[in-house]
RNA sequence: GGGCGGUUAGCUCAGUUGGGAGAGCAACUGGUUUACACCCAGUAGGUCACAGGUUCGAGCCCUGUACCGCCCACCA
């Protein structure tokens, strides 16, 4: 190549090693603090700010996170690029429960005194330590996938800011009674010796059996129990619906059914219907407990459902939410009978053993079941009523059994002590933000899901048995007083005052639920209580971007915390955020979830080793589609990895041509036609990707930036250039050089928000920039140009039918041939040799001549008016035309009669819009001529 | 039991206000052309789950059915 036609060496290695650049271009945005808040934005634009869900100390990258980044970084990048004012806030959770049992085990591993050993101030010391060395793993494999956080803002749930935001909102909530103490059933976990809410209670399917026992009644009374008949004539149960009984059996005994029979040794009633007519005359009589010889009373109660099993139902109120209701209405006893670790605990049970005769049996019992496991005794159970002639009827059962989310053992009803938030009232002003449309869900109609929860919540329960975790700041006086103060100073004084002496206080020793430091995080990572600059601008925050599995956990809270503690000068409540996106999870490619478990866990690490992450950042984003799950198969990251390179090459292509940046060139002065043509669909694309990304359509978006720059600039755009490269004309070059550099660094912009790296680093070396890519301006799309458009499509046209008859006529690639044009206007003419050295290259051709008559033996092509002949003789057989022209004119007649059909509908005609009507009208005017061409030219090769 | 979502090409999925269905991958045919084989050109492939209804017109709206998935729920 010659020195006159601008050409080079190229700067640019084969391929995009985003292994190699990667790095280099984090270290670049590191050194330049690109990321910091507010870092290059334009005076006056409003603020942009996204809090990040915090990730649990513990954590590591999985797909979940690097797919809800992804999307955060794409919205962040774009905004930034807009010029606002942008925090993405970082930050990490302390996550108590999995924290403190990744360090436990690892005291274990490493063979050290366990945590009771160590005692409490010591293992939280041992937990800090191992923060500092192990936690946060995460944001280094964040900062890989490119997430573009104000880093230096980092922030923890247990940070002293954050921790100080928890003791202020507690005691608050505590002053304002939203806070209380309650001694209720809760979760609990007997395995990590905590309550949990009932959000971390997970419901399993298990198999089971339903058990049904004899409670004799006490000594001398009975009742009649009636029965039915079935065909054979056996006794069958009877329900209340089933009209008269076919008889009756003298009872001294009633039968209740029960899953749990480790239980039963806390029962204190039975309960039934108060209109069932089989034991209405038994409410207020006495049963046994058998194995234990409890007299309980048989109550009343709207509970029992008389269509199900006997009707009659044992009451456990200390180990069944719905007996614990029951109990409360019927009066009945609480008897514990399990230990915190789920074992049977009778002796020295005073709860248990009040009331009760010491009888030989209960001495068997007690030694037979105390200090047994609860599933042991349970079997135990069963063995010594079967024994004793009282278990009626084993059934296979399948119930759902609630589990612990962490620990994955059965929890337990348990009646303890608890902290709990009145849910119920903070959840009032939260329902009525999303309803009065304050904050929207995106799709919408996540809306219901929210809806439907907070309006039945329940008590959150916030104390945690644990050590790990924000202390709650309650003390007691010697009689259980409660003093709840910032500090034990504070509380001590409180206490002093309140006896009128100086008296001993001990703290209350649970920590908080870690989501309860969690819902404060949009406005404590600001540095909520204290009136931080930093809090008025960017709270409100914008959009909390977050998957729909916690909805409840997380975005429920925040909005009832948001809305109580953040008030604008007037007092009214502003939401922590103005819109939610919930997006899917990410499944494997068979829909399945992922687990480590089953195996089919995708590390996005080892997806960002192999591709790169531009590439999966890509593919996530393509994959984002509202409403759907995300299925990821890791081929698909290949094809967008391609993509990459596709991109990579043509600015390789570009360079290699003299294309540079020309801060001269203005794209409304652009002559050319190609020119004007790409910067038209550059504008489309422009607009399009803009729109799509602020309606959260991230699919469309980088589909648009995809098929823009594959279809339009590569498949198209460079190849017609070519010919213009390497041609003589010097303006022509010159104007194709600068447009086409101008196209490109809009591309980069463009594709920035989702492949960050790559398109940095093109953007860095294709010229001197005086800005990062990253805080470069987003490009604003200008009206389109129809006449180029057009003209460049009826060239698209053209080539794309010479290069399909080529093929299906099986013309040799190496063989080239004229093109003949008969019937051009002037138009056409001008566009023939405007293109001329275009079109014989791209459809291989040697010349393109206009005629007045159609040449013999040649295959036609009909494109408008204008008719275009390959002259074939001597190339191929003349059938091979002859069958493709009847088989296109096969398909334009049923065309035409489709259209004909709808047009001579008189009610189409009149109904339809008059737009649509007008199009359909030209569609057929088009088919008829090419049918007309068509039929022509099958005409000729008959004749010939 | 309640609620939500899905069913479109061999596979994975798009299809935003109703005007005869698209992409990527896979398949098939061909290809050393000023970048790119991680490429280029071309081809084939669909009763839009089923049945009704509304409409001039339905993948899209309405009703029902079937199958699949998820969430919530106190069935002893």
């Amino acid at each position: 190549m010659s020195e006159s036609k601008d050409s080079q060496e190229c700067t640019l290695a084969k391929t995009f090693d985003a292994q190699t650049i990667e790095p280099v271009i984090a270290e670049l945005w590191d050194n330049a603090n690109a990321f910091a808040a507010g870092a290059g934005r334009v005076e006056g634009e409003d603020s942009f700010t996204i809090v990040i869900p915090p990730p649990n100390v513990t954590g590591s990258l999985h797909i979940g996170h690097a797919f809800n980044n992804t999307l955060q970084d794409i919205l962040v990048r774009f905004n930034r690029m807009q010029g606002r004012d942008v925090l993405w806030q970082p930050g990490m959770d302390h996550a108590g429960i999995a924290t403190q049992m990744v360090v436990e085990r690892q005291l274990i591993e490493n063979q050290e005194p366990n945590r009771h050993a160590l005692g409490r101030e010591k293992f939280v010391e041992k937990i800090w330590q191992w923060k500092e060395q192990s936690g946060g793993l995460i944001f280094n494999q964040l900062r890989r996938l490119g997430a573009s956080c104000d880093w230096s803002r980092e922030r923890f749930t247990m940070d002293e800011g954050l921790s100080r935001a928890v003791l202020e909102v507690f005691i608050s909530l505590y002053r304002e009674g939203l806070i209380y103490k309650d001694k209720r059933l809760v979760n609990w976990d007997p395995k990590l010796l905590t309550a949990i809410s009932d959000l971390e209670v997970e419901q399993i399917e298990t198999k089971g059996n339903l058990w049904h026992f004899k409670y004799p009644l006490e000594p001398g009374i009975s009742y009649q129990h009636p029965f039915n008949l079935d065909e054979e004539g056996n006794k069958s149960d009877w329900k209340p619906s089933q009209g008269e009984p076919a008889g009756y059996d003298t009872r001294d005994y009633l039968i209740v059914a029960t899953t749990r029979p480790e239980t039963m040794l806390g029962d204190t009633g039975v309960a039934v219907h108060p209109d069932d007519p089989r034991y209405r005359d038994l409410i207020g009589k006495r049963v046994i407990l058998p194995l234990v010889g409890r007299k309980m009373p048989i109550v009343a109660d709207q509970y029992p459902d008389p269509e199900e099993g006997t009707g009659a139902v044992k009451m456990t109120p200390a180990h069944d939410f719905n007996d614990f209701d029951v109990g409360n209405r019927a009066n009945l006893r609480r008897i514990n009978i399990l230990t915190q670790d789920g074992n049977i605990f009778l002796k020295e049970n005073n709860d248990f053993l009040e009331e009760l005769e010491s009888t030989h049996e209960l001495l068997d019992t007690m030694s037979r079941l105390h200090g047994k496991d609860r599933f042991e005794a349970r079997t135990l159970i069963v063995q010594m009523m079967d024994t004793r002639e009282l278990l009626a009827k084993t059934e296979p059962h399948k119930h759902m059994v609630p589990h612990g989310d962490r620990s994955g053992v059965p929890i337990e009803p348990f009646l303890t002590d608890q902290w709990y938030v009145n849910a119920h009232e903070l959840a009032k002003p939260a329902i009525a933000s999303v309803r009065e449309g304050r904050t929207n869900f995106v799709p919408k109609n996540w809306e219901n899901t929210y809806f439907n929860w907070m309006e039945n919540i329940q008590p959150w329960c916030i104390s945690r048995q644990l050590w790990w975790g924000h202390q709650i700041p309650a003390w007691y006086g010697p009689d259980g007083e409660i003093f709840v103060e910032k500090t034990e100073d504070e509380a001590q004084l409180a206490a002093d005052a309140h006896y009128g002496e100086s008296v001993s206080i001990e703290r209350d020793a649970d920590v908080l639920d870690t989501w309860f430091s969690s819902a404060l995080w949009p406005f404590s990572t600001l540095g909520w209580p204290e009136k931080t600059p930093e809090l008025s601008r960017y709270y409100q925050t914008d959009v909390l971007i977050t998957g729909f599995d916690i909805i409840f956990f997380w975005v429920a809270r925040m909005m009832m915390a948001g809305l109580h503690f953040m008030k604008d000068e007037k007092g009214t409540p502003i939401e922590p955020f103005h819109t939610v996106y919930v997006h899917a999870l990410v499944r494997d490619k068979y829909g399945a979830k992922m687990s480590k478990s089953k195996g089919n866990v995708v590390d996005p690490l080892e997806l960002i080793d192999q591709y790169g992450a531009d590439a999966l950042r890509f593919t996530l984003a393509n994959m984002a589609v509202q409403g759907g799950d995300v299925k990821l198969d890791p081929a698909r990251v290949a094809g967008f990895r391609n993509f990459g390179t596709k991109l990579w090459n043509a600015t390789r292509f570009a360079e290699m041509n003299g294309v540079q940046f020309d801060p001269q060139f203005e794209p409304q002065e652009a002559k050319l036609t190609i020119s004007r043509w790409i910067l038209a669909e550059l504008s489309i694309a422009t607009e399009e990707i803009t729109t799509k990304i602020e309606n959260y359509r991230f699919n469309d978006a980088a589909s648009a930036v995809y098929k823009f720059v594959w279809n339009h600039f590569c498949d198209w755009y460079l190849e017609l250039l070519k010919p213009v490269f390497s041609g003589e004309d010097n303006d022509a070059r010159k104007e194709s050089q600068a447009c086409a550099a101008y196209v490109l660094a809009d591309i980069y912009k463009l594709l920035h928000p989702f492949m960050p790296f790559m398109s940095e680093e093109l953007w860095q070396r294709t010229a001197t920039r005086d800005t990062l890519l990253c805080h470069a301006r987003w490009p604003s799309a200008v009206s389109g140009d129809h006449e180029a458009a057009d003209e460049i499509n009826w060239l698209i046209e053209l080539v794309g039918e010479i290069r399909s008859l080529r093929a299906e006529m099986a013309i040799k690639p190496s063989r080239v041939m004229s093109l003949i044009v008969t019937n051009a206007d002037k138009t056409i003419i001008d566009r023939v040799q405007t293109h001329d050295a275009a079109i014989t290259r791209l459809a291989r051709l040697e010349s393109v001549e206009i005629a007045t008559a159609a040449p013999k033996g040649s295959a036609h092509i009909a494109i408008g008016n204008t008719s275009y002949f390959l002259p074939l003789e001597g190339i191929v057989d003349f059938s091979e035309e002859r069958s493709r022209l009847e088989k296109e004119l096969k398909k334009l007649d049923g065309e035409i009669s489709r259209l004909d059909k709808k047009l001579g509908n008189e009610r189409f005609v009149a109904n339809a819009p008059e737009q649509v009507v007008v199009e359909e009208r030209q569609k057929l005017t088009g088919y008829r001529s090419q049918k007309d061409k068509m039929t022509a030219a099958l005409g000729r090769i008959n004749e010939e």
